[in-house]
DNA sequence: CCTTATCGGAGCCTAGGGGC
DNA sequence: GCCCCTAGGCTCCGATAAGG
């Protein structure tokens, strides 16, 4: 990947803001210019006599002109000819979108349904197998929203249907309790396996501030990127502080509002939590569910565990236990005759 | 002795290349 | 077109090292 862009810092001699007055930059082969429409025609004109004696061939018909809507005349008239789109509402740039509030809106709805779909489908996988549904879900599909979270402002709404789906389809096929996923539990399993939660994140409440880290983050480059400043070094230990400072801040955010949520549950579920949070209590869901290994759960072993981090009722459990007491999931834990699912899940 | 920092490993994303 | 590899980015966890 240097190699390009070694590759193309020569081209990019020939076309500087100095040289065109179009603002630049370039990742791997694309390369991007902002300016003045009247500009960018001569930048435009220079990147295609210039590119392919430096090993750069562009393609005007992959290159796109996004104007504002008041400049599109203007742009079809100067790019006329040149096989160069162009476009008043946006195009998808690099994992993201530039345009128009309404284009952005349709690409991150775009992305959203194929999200909910798969949610969809992971759900109906979750009804047989909920520990690898789960850990599909807290390994892998989750993280796959982080980028359009991180890039694109202003999403929280927009992601507001994989809210919905996680709450409503996800969740129900998952825990199969008949405890209803009210606000504070929706809440609750937000926070990290190690805090007491299940890692379960909302992406309509996340997005703004990873969107805000992310911009906080990149700031020393985006500001080298408007004064083209191509020879300033950004400090790294001023990121690695900026990361740490995030990161605490993250961590102290959830411990607060966590502390906040238990103000509102009852006791026994905070006593719950405060078991969940004992160094090793957490290992079974945060593990990879490795049947070789005997580290998946069952069917009935997952949802039973999750019941009993939780205090939640566990379904099935006879009313009274062999021995002859009353029978409940403390009794199940504690009886000398009693051998039920529920304390084999935790064995 | 307890807290805090660091590191590795699990996963995902972005952009590529190369082999079959 | 699929699979596996490269570079960079991120989170979260647990284990271990360093510091008050």
């Amino acid at each position: 990947m240097a190699m390009y862009a070694l590759g193309l810092s020569v081209l990019q001699d020939e076309i500087s803001y100095e040289k065109t007055q179009v603002k630049q930059v370039a990742y791997a082969d694309d390369l991007s210019g902002a300016g003045k429409i009247s500009d960018l025609k001569k930048w435009w004109a220079l990147v295609k006599e210039n590119g392919p004696t430096k090993g750069y061939t562009p393609n005007a018909t992959k290159s796109i002109l996004i104007v504002k809507p008041e400049h599109y005349e203007n742009g079809v008239r100067l790019f006329r000819n040149s096989g160069v789109i162009v476009t008043k509402d946006g195009q998808r740039h690099l994992g993201a979108v530039i345009g128009t509030d309404e284009f952005k809106a349709k690409c991150v709805g775009e992305k959203v349904s194929e999200w909910v779909k798969e949610v969809g489908v992971l759900s109906g996988m979750a009804k047989t197998e909920p520990h690898a549904a789960y850990s599909a879900f807290t390994h892998g599909l989750q993280h796959r929203w982080s980028f359009v979270k991180r890039t694109i402002p202003g999403i929280s709404l927009l992601l507001r249907p994989l809210e919905e789906s996680i709450r409503k389809t996800f969740l129900p096929a998952l825990l199969k309790s008949k405890i209803i996923i009210g606000d504070s539990v929706r809440e609750l399993l937000t926070f990290s396996p190690r805090l007491g939660g299940m890692g379960i994140t909302s992406p309509e409440k996340l997005a703004d501030e990873e969107n805000r880290n992310s911009i906080n983050l990149t700031n020393s480059l985006t500001e080298k990127i408007i004064a083209q400043d191509a020879n300033g070094e950004t400090d790294q230990n001023v990121i690695l502080e900026l990361k740490k400072t995030i990161s605490r801040n993250r961590q102290s955010a959830q411990v607060e509002s966590l502390e906040r949520l238990k103000s509102v549950m009852l006791d026994d579920t905070v006593s719950k939590i405060s078991t969940a949070q004992e160094t090793g209590a957490s290992s079974w869901l945060t593990c990879l569910p490795i049947r070789e290994k005997g580290f998946s759960l069952n069917k009935q072993e997952f949802v039973d565990a999750v019941a009993l981090r939780y205090g939640w009722p566990v379904e099935g459990l006879p009313k009274t236990c062999v021995c002859g007491d009353p029978n409940n999931v403390d009794h199940t834990m504690t009886c000398e005759k009693g051998d039920s699912c529920a304390s084999d899940t935790m064995r």
